[in-house]
DNA sequence: ATATTGCATAGACGCTCATCTATGTGAGGT
DNA sequence: ACCTCACATAGATGAGCGTCTATGCAATAT
């Protein structure tokens, strides 16, 4: 995978494979896991309300009814954040509280070649 | 939309809503259609491998049979990040030759919530 | 106890997407 | 002219995803 070397005499060919660190198959699917579950309007959405929150957390009655969806589908837009850990739940009597994990969103960040 | 004001006397009802920029619904859409492109391993790859490309440009050939897929989806994976605005493709004689638009990822991460 | 409220789960449906095979196109070489 | 090579396009197919309705469950209120 290193044609740079000295004498790249072959200008007929196509030389112009990678050098560096080529990102393996399952890095690039650990990555894409992580971006496919930011990668939707409603989640980014959902993101953007609940880190505009005070405290950074917000319950979903709020967010369902602020988003012109059932609250079903919020409620299943939720769990693939925390499943993806951009999101905390948390119980709290009547209410589930989300938060966000910033961290999760910092390596994201890093991450994007 | 906001609920922070003076005298929040209802604590029996639920009052997290977002406070500052909630991301209209046109503004998550465009960025998670940016992200969507980005969102899938072997697009990941194409880009990790073409920006470590010396000049951080590559033609197909080499990215084809480094990944194990058959040329018309590398061209179609291509494509996609090409209309996305994270290549550019350059036909130059017989190669197409597709180079890194880097000020296009610095937007998505800037704009990542 | 019973009803109500807030949220999660299950199942279904339509649409998008990643991949393939087959074919088209255009540039170079013989 | 013809052939070959590098790549793009077209169409098909199967899997995955976003959304819905219907239902379940747990906590509070009456």
């Amino acid at each position: 995978m290193e044609l740079i070397d000295g004498n790249q005499s072959i200008a007929d060919d196509c030389v112009s494979m990678t050098v560096g660190e080529p990102l393996s198959r399952k890095e690039a699917e650990t990555l894409a896991t992580a971006l496919k579950a930011v990668a939707d309007p409603t989640r980014l959405q959902l993101l953007s309300m609940i880190s505009g929150s005070p405290s950074s957390e917000a319950c979903v009655c709020g967010l369902t009814e602020a988003l012109d969806l059932t609250q079903p589908t919020i409620s299943h837009h939720l769990k693939v954040l925390v499943d993806a850990g951009f999101l905390t739940r948390d119980k709290r009597g009547k209410w589930a509280w989300y938060a966000i994990v910033p961290e999760r969103l910092d390596v994201l960040r890093g991450l994007l070649p």
